[in-house]
DNA sequence: TTAAAAATAGCACGACCGTTCGTTTTATTT
DNA sequence: AAATAAAACGAACGGTCGTGCTATTTTTAA
């Protein structure tokens, strides 16, 4: 009844995810995606109503294997800066991992930052999801004693995030071979 | 007998440069410039013979604005530390201005990290172009004493370069009002 | 003031876009 | 195996895109 419907919507938002770590959410069209799934355009169409929703669906998918590959592994490091740091590797990883492919986080920021709308809205919620679970490893951090009481959160995780997009800017856009080898160690 | 011309033409790229602060350079489209400057589509195309030709006029232009507005000015600060520091506050200065209007230098590199062509390599020159004039700041500041010897220039570059990222994802993207409130101090 | 040149307009083209609709194929249930 | 529901197709729609033509207007030079 719903088993081969909820099948193929599931390959059509990978190969989506897949374009549109290449060529942006905005990038996306339901022409290229019925060629890459070797559907009609129509028969794409169907299982969204809407390029909205298919976007929308992209960024929903995007969210749950970041969560997956960079928030769920590091939680089995103990509380604190071991927790934090985990987090943080596993963030540079697949920004490493994702030079050839990229990261709609940050492209889709770039995209909607000045459009309103769901698809921007589902792009917030995933990144401020995100980066809330990191402010949080730094407060239990402090918790733990592993950083100074007088840290700021908020500040620590800003810096973390500045350098995850500096990394990004220099190994996907200019190429900088060597970008890898930048990273933090203080705070 | 270049007189009119030139003359129409900076207008055209200056309303480009304001469609494309906020749609993107790939979301420029010579319809809606044409719209824009009250002109036919066909009298705009003529100036520049191609699309891409526009948008790297526009990618140009923007790295000249920047440049007068960023680089110059700090100029007149004293080698070293002291001029370090204001090309890091008009720097962040004008991203809090680009809250509005965006940067192209960002959404650009979002753009075009994929996609090689002239736009790509015009937009590549003029941020190398900037990040250079930054770095060679960071030496200056090594020469006068203002900064450890042994401190990476490249790595300090990074670090500001993330900085400002961040400050721009989280003010124009998040929406977060206290954005510009995050700074450096160290280093 | 008139001739040459440059700038702009108007129109049409092929391509692709998201979307709709009716039909046909495939999958599920009885 | 027959009946029913879901899924996929194919064609067409109005629209916008960049770009190429040819005219017309405007600017510059003589």
């Amino acid at each position: 009844m719903l088993h081969k419907g909820q099948q193929t919507k599931a390959a059509i938002v990978d190969a989506a995810l897949g374009l549109a770590t290449q060529i942006g959410l905005e990038g996306l069209s339901i022409g290229a995606l019925a060629d890459a799934t070797k559907m009609s355009k129509s028969g794409v169409f169907a299982h969204f109503g809407s390029r909205e929703e298919l976007q929308i669906s992209v960024v929903r998918e995007y969210a749950a294997r970041f969560e997956a590959e960079v928030f769920e592994p590091a939680m089995a490091a103990p509380r604190g800066l071991p927790r934090l740091r985990a987090l943080f590797a596993n963030w540079m990883k697949r920004v490493s991992l994702e030079i050839q492919s990229g990261c709609v986080f940050i492209s889709g920021a770039a995209e909607f930052d000045d459009r309103a709308g769901p698809v921007r809205d589902a792009l917030c919620a995933s990144v401020n999801s995100w980066l809330g679970a990191l402010t949080r490893a730094v407060v239990q951090a402090k918790e733990q004693g592993h950083l100074p009481a007088g840290a700021d959160e908020h500040q620590v995780a800003f810096e973390i995030h500045g350098l995850i997009l500096a990394l990004h800017y220099d190994a996907r856009f200019l190429h900088k071979p060597d970008a890898l080898a930048k990273r933090v160690v203080r705070v």
